[in-house]
DNA sequence: CTGGATCCCCCTCGATACTG
DNA sequence: CAGTATCGAGGGGGATCCAG
């Protein structure tokens, strides 16, 4: 566009372009949730239903008990999923998305269609400039 | 792979949900990009305009030459930005979106919006539960 | 069955110093 | 000015054992 903000360039963007600086650590925070290995697997997984520890582990491969009960202990914080636990003899927990949860897996949906949108233009550049795809 | 046959409660939802788990790397691979510390600031930040290597430096705040460095080489290897160093007395290299870049910053932007409609219930959450603001 | 506690490896990132 | 080289601390995350 205009070429002529460059000399000063710094003058009129501001610390971080648009966004508050105020929110900048929080949005941040929400980035490295979104960013993290297993959050987001977690979230996919529970967006087709509810489902209790030991079948949330199976679904999402690879994952450590250390790492769900972390990653579920977080997601309930944030209150993007319900911890309900059964008082019963076998003990039983379900997890499940709350509205909160489910809004933002559409927004991360709408983040993994633009990845298969563009993925052909990122791993041609990758190759391009010499990087293991 | 003969099991197309899940039992259970896996029937339906499949490994990851609607992720192609081929896709499924590569859709971290990007998430790590965006959920990365810096990436995103520097996109944000030459969202409104190229600049040169001080100048970025000095507009993302806190960031060390290696972070700037590699955050910059990764991100010209997925072709969201691009380098161009001019063959000058006193070294010149500046760093501007491509269009990759800029719709990749698009995205994150709603992402952005998305975190500043919701982080009131967010942080409610986070103190109901007992966690550090 | 659900998860807390512990050990430990390794990778990431930050600070510093140096080169072209 | 624009990086590279090196070192060192910190934490993420896997494996394992144990408890409620």
């Amino acid at each position: 566009m205009d070429t002529a903000d460059r000399p000063d360039a710094a003058a009129g963007r501001g610390p971080c372009a648009a966004i508050p600086a105020e929110q900048m650590d929080f949005v941040r925070q929400i980035l490295d949730r979104v960013g993290d290995k297993w959050s987001m697997l977690v979230i996919a997984v529970l967006a087709a239903g509810p489902l209790r520890y030991t079948d949330l582990r199976r679904e999402v491969p690879g994952i450590s008990q250390r790492m769900l009960t972390l990653t579920v202990r977080q997601l309930q914080q944030d209150g993007l999923v319900t911890r309900t636990a059964y008082a019963e003899v076998p003990p039983r927990v379900e997890y499940a998305l709350t509205p909160l949860g489910r809004s933002l897996h559409q927004i991360v949906t709408s983040l993994i269609t633009w990845v298969a949108d563009h993925h052909g233009q990122i791993r041609e550049h990758r190759t391009r400039t010499g990087t293991a795809p």
